[in-house]
RNA sequence: CGGGGUAUAGCGUAGUUUGGUUAUCGCGCCUGGUUUGGGACCAGGAGAUCGUAGGUUCAAAUCCUGCUACCCCGACCA
């Protein structure tokens, strides 16, 4: 009663907040823009972590780890890169603090550094620093290494999960020999962020390149995905980025070819955040809490025992244990929650908010009959199974839950994908359900600008799913080559 | 950085307009008992320098001044 959330049509905002907080995924720090991942989300993220850890793996690449801290003269090189970035950086300048009169903290002014310390927002820059010392030929190259870490950003507004100003993540950072060989990697790359997030996650996403007007500077092509979310917003939550020759080139990295000439470096650069998370939960879940896909879910399985007193909970809690032995057995993430002090309903009402994707009920009922009641969190459905084949229904279960929210998800999608060639047609969209709107433009950065100031619409991206076709923009009526993806985004 | 809001027990809150005993209520917590198939019940109990610093007053959660923090809405962005 007291613990429900804000229904989504009311405030989809407010009901945002409210799920992370109520499952327990994480909380408010007290810091201004910084969060607390709790247990349950962080385990979240290290399953989702594991999981493309191994697909990068696979594909070749090998895991290091750079410094957090990044000297001020080193982070300066690149100068088209480090331009935008600059403005949101915490830099250290002090490594004492010593006591006051007042027995409070202060900085020991002596301990000044000689260098200030920039705190990496993204570490292109150390990377590239020793590459220089790691490439002189050829034969050095592909270097395909990731780093799973934290980078910090101070942002001015910011949102769990979506934006904080501290953020974990992996990122990717590649060197090789041609051209063709980078735009291949960072192109490989973006089809592995779609399978992840579409198999593993349950969250469709459209994939393309990003407008010159709005791509990371330092990289000549940022490839991304984007994914819409229930309130017709999209999240771009995978980037993939083709540098180009720019690192290299500010870092002085060359190699010598077979023929014995030098030349400079081709790179990229990758990478998906806890931002995703938040994605997984705008994509899935409901008024109830949280829906998780069963490929990433901390607890795939809770089992409830109910029971009216103790001889009978001891029969009942025998028949568990061997159930949860199956399941471990097949590596399925079961939790017995045999708290006694809780009832079943609250139970009940817990694990739906925490978005777990099947709950089981063992009562008296189901030792006799040798069955179990059996609620799915996707579509809210009981059912019974029976005990002798319960391995593989489940198994069966888990798989169709994933595929379903897949579907639903990607329903959505389809029908947030919505062409317009009236500019009046494309406002009226935007402002009354939001979704990605395929639509001509000019190519300028002042049509960007003006649609955004009225419609607060952006593109997203020039997606790869349509073919090229030519047509009038739709703000200015000048030719167009091909349309893009505009939608209000977070 | 601009606009708005909030700050009272672990959480959510009443009280602030109009100053006045011992600061309200719910959840949670502790003890004992009864319960347990969709957020259980009874009895008892613990828990608060009312965000912070100062001021006005016989008297301040309440009035005045400064400060701080966080949240929400925009501009910057994964």
């Amino acid at each position: 009663m007291t613990n429900q959330l804000t229904k989504r049509s009311q405030d989809y905002s407010k009901w945002y907040n409210e799920i992370v907080i109520k499952s327990g995924l994480a909380e408010f720090s007290g810091i201004r823009g910084f969060m607390i991942i709790k247990p349950y989300g962080y385990s979240l993220w290290e399953i989702m972590k594991e999981k493309l850890d191994q697909m990068l793996k696979k594909s070749g690449h090998e895991n290091v780890y750079f410094p957090l801290l990044i000297p001020k003269s080193i982070f300066s090189k690149e100068k088209k890169h480090t331009k935008i970035l600059s403005e949101g950086c915490a830099v250290v300048t002090h490594y004492k603090l010593i006591k006051n009169k007042k027995k409070e903290f202060i900085i020991d002014k002596e301990s000044r550094l000689e260098e200030e310390l920039v705190i990496r927002p993204t570490s292109e820059s150390i990377i590239w620093k020793t590459y220089k010392n790691w490439i002189q030929s050829y034969r050095d190259l592909p270097i395909l290494l990731n780093q799973w870490g934290n980078v910090l950003r101070w942002e001015m507004r910011t949102r769990l999960f979506l934006r904080t100003n501290e953020f974990l993540w992996q990122e990717g950072h590649t060197a090789h020999s041609t051209q063709e060989e980078a735009i291949e990697e960072a192109e490989k790359i973006l089809n592995i962020y779609t399978n992840f997030s579409e198999k593993i996650l349950g969250i469709p996403v459209l994939q393309g390149i990003k407008p010159h007007t709005d791509k990371f500077y330092g990289s000549e092509k940022t490839y991304c995905i984007e994914a819409i979310m229930q309130d017709g917003k999209s999240l771009q939550i995978g980037t993939s980025h083709f540098l180009g020759q720019n690192f290299s080139k500010a870092f002085d990295v060359q190699f010598t070819n077979k023929n014995g000439k030098k030349e400079y470096v081709w790179s990229t650069s990758w990478g998906v955040s806890t931002r995703l998370i938040g994605g997984l939960i705008m994509t899935h879940s409901d008024d109830k809490g949280l829906i998780l896909p069963p490929k990433v879910a901390p607890i795939q399985i809770v089992i409830i025992p109910i029971y009216q007193n103790k001889e009978k909970f001891d029969i009942i809690d025998d028949m568990v244990k061997k159930i949860v032995k199956i399941f471990e057995k097949e590596k399925i993430r079961v939790k017995y929650d045999n708290i006694k002090t809780l009832t079943p309903g609250w139970k009940f009402h817990e694990y739906e908010m925490k978005g777990v994707p099947i709950r089981i009920n063992i009562g008296e009922d189901e030792v006799e009959n040798k069955k179990v009641e059996v609620f799915r969190r996707d579509t809210r459905e009981k059912m019974y199974l029976s005990w002798i084949d319960l391995k593989s229904s489940i198994i069966e279960l888990l798989d169709n839950i994933q595929k379903n929210i897949y579907k639903k998800a990607l329903d959505r999608t389809q029908k947030f994908l919505i062409k317009s060639d009236s500019y009046q047609d494309f406002k009226k969209i935007i402002n009354n359900h939001g979704g990605f709107v395929l639509a001509h433009w000019d190519g300028t950065k002042n049509t960007v600008k003006k649609i955004q100031e009225e419609t607060e619409a952006t593109i997203r991206c020039i997606p790869f799913a349509f073919e090229r076709e030519k047509g009038k923009c739709i703000y200015s009526g000048k030719p167009s080559f091909q349309r893009v993806i505009f939608s209000k985004s977070y």
